[in-house]
RNA sequence: GCUCCUGUAGCUCAGCCUGGAUAGAGCACUAGCCUUCUAAGCUAGGGGUCGCAGGUUCAAAUCCUGUCGGGAGCGCCA
């Protein structure tokens, strides 16, 4: 639509295709038209009135308009367009009314690594943002029909898991981990003894020593599993667990030789093996722009395997126009900086990133929004707030004697909870909000669902496949233009890697059919074949919407 | 001290990339709407120095500079 406006003012002014598309805009309410057109760039290099201008335009244009404009229009400075209701709605609705509309073929290869938690306790809610938010750019790009692996790097070579081993009584559970955990890093900070021992512990289990080794697999494995279970009740599943371990040695001798090559590698005065980035940004952003990849001991630090697994997974997309992504916390920003860095000395390109900010809780004494600490016990775990979530959802299904999954539900609030926001954004965590399913919430998009498949049920044994095209009114204009908007929303959210872009989109377009719901009658309407196409086209939109967030739809609730 | 992110209604957020018409939602508050398809809904209303100060521009919430508040980071944790 907006294609046949930009060829009709390319005819009809100086301006380049591009330019044009530019300058196009909607106008800020439905009575001004559908598509704008300022003046302002015209007046410039015609010297003249924007208003004379967008008056003669209208003018000339009025005389010979195509089928799928109704009316130009001058007001002010701008031109205003207003196209024919019918055809669009037409149009939009045969491409929705496709159970898989908005979706592609892309078919390329994506590797996406999120979540990575320490495998130290059961992820708390500020963590878990990093799961949704790579989990909804999984099915974003699977969507898109591309070929998407996803892994998970397990920090199994960690200072936590040395802690946690000192803490570990045989027989204990996923459950018990964190407490072991709060407490040992208690201990640790009052005595510096224990540090020293902790060191020793993770020394062993590098060298490979064998009790070491089994006792911190075990407690891994116990942890892993447990986050496992966890995800999977988001609906959150892994192709892939890549142990961090794996990569102890690995390579590692092969890349210190390649970054020697570079001459940035040196040993400094305390005996570690730094990469010097002086000559990068960083040197803006550190003290010391150096990058320790080694101790003084010789072992090989966290950064040494992160650089090994990073290339390893970036040769499998060799040849390949695919892509590579990463989900990292704000606190990341600077390291993986300097991973990026690194790979750049020795010729290889890094993962496109995305960072997003804490979730921060509100302190109830001060009002202040703090991070959230594993360490101090200062969290709300992710499986609380799920079952004080499902909670709620029961006695609400129950007030209102309806049905519906309050499991789904569940999962829908608090997904649409952590990918409403921007990602750099923090998301300041209060019970109160996450738990109301008025308005802006996932609960209502599934609700809005509901009551459209309500309509389409009622119908079953007279449904047809032809329809008319009344005069359509404003809520159902409205309602065909958020249809058609999907599918470039989508693009922009995968392009961006932006998933806060379908969860307001989503919201817009829900809060739009309930709009056309209230003031339209469907069912015994004039309408009625119409209106039944627009809702079923908006069912289909919704669904495909609210599942690349792995937001699950119900016929009722 | 330096670097990055952020500041829009009482609260939670869109809009900023790509400058344009009266700055939009949700929650809370006020007043309405269930003998029509699910009231987890809808309609109407009050509520804004877009942190502050400069600058660029015909035009700034949007771009630039400075400044203040919040979050994150700045060598042997991952």
């Amino acid at each position: 639509m907006k294609d046949i406006i930009v060829s009709l003012l390319i005819k009809n002014t100086k301006l380049q295709k591009a330019e044009i598309e530019k300058i196009i805009e909607i106008p800020p309410n439905y009575e001004m038209g559908d598509y704008a057109f300022p003046c302002f760039t015209l007046s410039k290099t015609l010297k003249k009135n924007p208003v004379e201008i967008a008056l003669e335009l209208s003018r000339v244009l009025s005389k010979k308009l195509p089928k799928e404009i109704s009316k130009v229009e001058n007001k002010g400075p701008y031109l205003n367009f207003f196209i024919e209701r019918k055809i669009l709605a037409k149009e939009i609705i045969t491409q929705a009314l496709n159970e898989s509309y908005g979706s592609e073929k892309q078919g390329n290869k994506i590797i996406i690594e999120h979540t990575s938690v320490n495998p130290n306790a059961s992820p708390h809610v500020g963590r878990s943002r990093n799961s949704i938010i790579g989990d909804s750019i999984v099915r974003i790009l699977k969507f898109l029909g591309n070929k998407v692996e996803t892994h998970y790097y397990v920090n199994d070579v960690s200072k936590q898991i040395a802690m946690l081993a000192l803490a570990y009584k045989k027989g204990d559970k996923f459950s018990d981990m964190l407490n072991n955990y709060i407490k040992i890093s208690k201990k640790v900070s009052e005595n510096s003894k224990l540090e020293k021992e902790i060191f020793e512990l993770l020394e062993k289990f590098e060298s490979k020593d064998k009790k070491t080794v089994a006792l911190f697999k075990e407690i891994v494995d116990i942890c892993v599993k447990g986050q496992k279970e966890i995800f999977s009740k988001f609906g959150i599943e892994f192709d892939y667990f890549d142990y961090e371990s794996e990569y102890v040695g690995k390579y590692s001798e092969d890349i210190l030789k390649k970054f020697e090559k570079t001459g940035k590698l040196f040993k400094d005065d305390e005996g570690r093996l730094v990469l010097d980035l002086a000559h990068t940004p960083i040197t803006r952003k550190m003290k010391a722009p150096v990058f320790v990849l080694a101790r003084s001991n010789g072992t090989g630090l966290y950064g040494l395997r992160d650089i090994s697994y990073t290339i390893e997974k970036m040769n499998k997309l060799k040849g390949t126009n695919g892509r590579n992504i990463i989900i990292l916390g704000e606190d990341q920003k600077l390291y993986f900086e300097q991973i990026a860095e690194s790979l750049k000395l020795l010729g290889y390109n890094s993962p496109e990133v995305v960072h997003y900010s804490f979730v921060l809780l509100q302190d109830s004494e001060t009002g202040k929004a703090k991070k959230m600490s594993t360490r101090r016990g200062e969290l709300v775990l992710l499986e609380d707030f799920y079952n004080e979530t499902i909670k709620r959802a029961t006695s609400e299904i129950k007030k209102r004697e309806t049905k519906g999954d309050p499991k789904k539900i569940a999962v829908g609030a608090i997904k649409y909870a952590m990918l409403r926001n921007d990602n750099d954004k923090n998301i300041i965590f209060s019970w109160e909000h996450s738990l109301n399913f008025e308005g802006d919430s996932g609960p209502y998009l599934q609700y809005s669902y509901a009551r459209a498949s309500s309509i389409l049920k009622k119908l079953k044994n007279k449904r047809t496949s032809k329809y008319d095209i009344p005069k359509i009114n404003e809520s159902e204009l409205k309602l065909v233009k958020l249809i058609s908007n999907f599918p470039e929303t989508l693009k922009k959210a995968s392009q961006t890697l932006n998933p806060s872009l379908i969860a307001n989109y989503s919201f817009q377009l829900a809060q739009s059919f309930n709009e056309f719901y209230h003031s339209s009658q469907v069912l015994g309407s004039e309408e009625e074949t119409f209106r039944l196409k627009l809702v079923e086209s908006f069912r289909n939109t919704l669904r495909n919407s609210l599942g690349l967030m792995g937001i699950e739809v119900m016929d009722e609730m």
